[in-house]
DNA sequence: GTAATAATAAAACGAACGTTCAATTAATTC
DNA sequence: GAATTAATTGAACGTTCGTTTTATTATTAC
């Protein structure tokens, strides 16, 4: 047999990458063999070299574009004001529901790196850099203008950064917490960590009081 | 040629773990081969077999020590005063103190848990949510008590841990920061993140104030 | 309807994998 | 110093891996 009835090239390629990034997610990356993914798929292995040249191009796309992704998703996010408790609110809620939303692709993201080569993982470095430089930009902001008492603005923002996206780590939507309530918490924690004055969302603007309370 | 000159069972054994732990947190245990291991170690492929029957068997050896150990350093750095804030600071400095030391074996442990058995896998995480749930148990006393103003006992546990294991991520010894530095703003962000009141090591006992502030 | 093109199957490639086995030598025991 | 035990080598096993090649069929364009 040959082509089969009903293929379509734009509708396996999308089942390729469906499955790749659920497959890699479970299994990792080197331990997913090409045949389980064709399996996966309905297909032999030797057609998914029609889409992706090579096992590690596969990996590499899947990686960029949740990268793109994120950086196209932060700027649709970006609040216009320039209020630093504002702009971090919308960073750590962006952050949440991009990675909750993308859980699979997050793990791979994270944790299959080391399978890139050199120039390619440079490049995903990059994106990842570009983006949390965002958030220390509005640490930095924040505690210019009063806003956040902070430490170490690079050394904050990292630990917010795993601290939220380990939340893809425990949570399972449907268990006890749903998506807005472990939101909430995590714009909570993120508000008290960095030390926010008392003013988003409630009045009493400018009082340096301790730090936000229930938001 | 067969047994060589100066060769220890005990001596490869140790060279065997160390190098192993090295490998997989630098290659990945499925991208480690049992060759390259032997190679890192000076000896051939076969002589691993003496030491751990399988390369699974390895890998849990591996992780199951590492566990061993963090629950055993917390044991041992567990204070003896009930105090909720004492007891937190305790579980941060012991925590990043042992996950700084052992990078490789923290990333080992945390990265490759998929590659082990339904069985072994239980068991791993078993001694991980032993762990945790002592973090928990101080927030809840915590909040009892009146230390802590926490939304989510249970969730700010596991943002803690994440955001405290993280540092392994980025922390590099000899750059920017030494790791007392890093602990103390490590503790600091803690203590903000849970409102603790000012009561640690300060005078002012129980005035209740926003959190805790510089420590 | 015929020609061109897109999508796949089937089989095969050499290389690398985890693991086993028999042989061999070093160290230890008596 | 002979016998025993410990530590390792070297070669081989069957399997699986990523990938390539060739043939074959479905779809599309004219």
């Amino acid at each position: 047999m040959a082509r089969t009835t009903g293929s379509d090239g734009e509708k396996t390629e999308a089942a390729v990458r469906e499955a790749a990034v659920s497959l890699i997610a479970r299994l990792g990356y080197e331990a997913m063999s090409m045949r389980q993914l064709a399996a996966e798929v309905g297909v032999q292995a030797a057609a998914l070299y029609r889409y992706f040249p090579t096992k590690q191009d596969l990996l590499f796309t899947l990686m960029r574009e949740h990268m793109e992704g994120l950086l196209k998703a932060w700027d649709a996010a970006r609040p216009a004001s320039a209020d630093p408790v504002t702009q971090l609110a919308a960073y750590v809620e962006n952050h949440i529901a991009f990675h909750i939303e993308r859980r699979h692709a997050t793990h791979v993201s994270n944790m299959e790196l080391r399978s890139l080569s050199h120039e390619r993982l440079t490049r995903i470095l990059k994106m990842r850099t570009a983006y949390e430089k965002e958030l220390r930009t509005i640490l930095r902001d924040g505690v210019e203008a009063g806003a956040f008492e902070i430490d170490d603005t690079g050394l904050t923002a990292m630990a917010l950064i795993q601290m939220m996206t380990g939340v893809i780590v425990w949570f399972r939507p449907g268990e006890r917490l749903s998506i807005a309530e472990v939101t909430a918490s995590y714009l909570s924690m993120t508000m008290r960590l960095v030390g926010a004055t008392i003013s988003h969302g409630t009045a009493r603007p400018s009082r340096r009081a301790g730090n936000a309370a229930a938001l």
